[in-house]
DNA sequence: AATATTTTTTAGTTGGGTCTAAAAAAATAA
DNA sequence: TTATTTTTTTAGACCCAACTAAAAAATATT
């Protein structure tokens, strides 16, 4: 019954639990904790097991148990596939739908799952073939290619230097929120003048506004190119 | 725990029978057979029972066993909130995107079950507030009217009239690409020269171009508006 | 090294949505 | 009106993806 090009297709949770597999490989080869699965997948350890099993004998992941788990190459795949997805379309929901950065996440969660190749690529030339989301990330190749920015952590910059904000490391909608009050969008020039030994907060001219102080919880999650 | 403003909400599954329940329904008020609704759902009639209990448990059709089906005025309008975001996002596949008539279907059944009223209200604003769908079907209001364009079927125009194509009754893909095999798109214009007896086939002279022989079943699946 | 704690897995359920087979009701034909 | 056929429903099962509670393995502590 099933042939050697058995397209074999995927389940909306089975994107899911893909997707954050390799959300948190990114940046380093360590294998990943079944809790650590489950608090992003919003689902008990139990039934992360449970799934980790089914995408192992399927030819995702690989999985021992106890082990931890880690995307085969045909997960990786499909796991960029999602993402591309998921960051064409909150470019789509920014540029042409008029939403804020802070607003679209939700939104391509659910859209990232619409399954169409043709519907993709139609999309990708109609934003004219994006480099990066609304939050700076870098959009996979069709070919499941993952572009490497190599931005720095704001956190990581030494006194006195200039740097041009790039991306954020998170998008959850509160954190999004506050850096826009701040003033704080893609492209700001920042000035880091001074690093406090205090409490690692620094303070950083926007825009060449007069400097405000920015915690190090905050500067960590925003990623920069120096100037 | 249960309150009086609880939103429930609407599994797949569900808006799905909600759509092809008012789609049967339309332009009568009989009440609908359970097989009618298996046939359209693709499931066997058992499991057609099983959710029509479902439904009417939820107060979102009228059902009693034996005795068919039809949508309460609360599954009426989350049936045409699907609609209308099916339409909308088919005029979206194929103004924005560049699809053919005859390939959106399949993608816009996905796209319909999208959740986000924020989404659905950009989203016509800009495609500017179209009318009807990419087939000349009309796009319910956000208020849950569907407008009424009354259009006749050719097969129903006498001999030696004029009138314009304003619509199809059928989306399936070899009907539509039949048609544009035939040159018979939005908007032609039609002379209904001669009516043929035999088999109820019609001449026709499409954009004045010399007249070709449309058959019935093709003709009673086409709407026109008489000029 | 032995014990306590944390993490992960197993075992057994549940709910949603489907199925098949058989029973019951309704519609049709004799 | 009775018998036959068709339609619909019930009963019991399955798969998917989640859950809880308890057992087992790995890790940390004394």
């Amino acid at each position: 019954m099933s042939s050697k090009f058995a397209q074999m297709s995927t389940s909306f949770a089975e994107e899911n639990y893909l997707k954050i597999i390799y959300r948190l490989s990114e940046g380093h080869d360590d294998d990943i904790s079944t809790n650590a699965v489950a608090e992003l997948t919003q689902t008990k350890a139990a039934s992360v097991t449970d799934m980790l099993r089914k995408l192992a004998e399927k030819g995702w992941v690989h999985y021992q148990k106890y082990q931890g788990v880690r995307l085969s190459p045909a997960g990786e795949k499909i796991a960029l596939g999602i993402v591309r997805k998921h960051r064409l379309w909150e470019v789509f929901l920014v540029e042409k739908m008029g939403f804020n950065w802070d607003e679209v996440h939700e939104i391509a969660e659910q859209l990232e799952h619409i399954e169409s190749d043709s519907l993709i690529e139609k999309l990708d030339a109609f934003l004219e073939f994006p480099k990066t989301d609304p939050h700076g990330d870098p959009i996979p190749t069709k070919n499941g290619v993952m572009p490497e920015l190599g931005y720095l952590h704001l956190s990581d910059i030494k006194a006195n230097k200039r740097c041009v904000l790039m991306g954020v490391a998170k998008d959850s909608a509160v954190f999004l929120q506050l850096l826009t009050k701040m003033q704080l969008s893609l492209g700001a020039a920042l000035h880091v003048e001074e690093v406090n030994a205090f409490d690692r907060s620094i303070s950083v001219s926007i825009d060449n506004a007069p400097a405000v102080f920015i915690s190090h919880e905050v500067a960590k999650n925003i990623l920069v190119k120096l100037t």
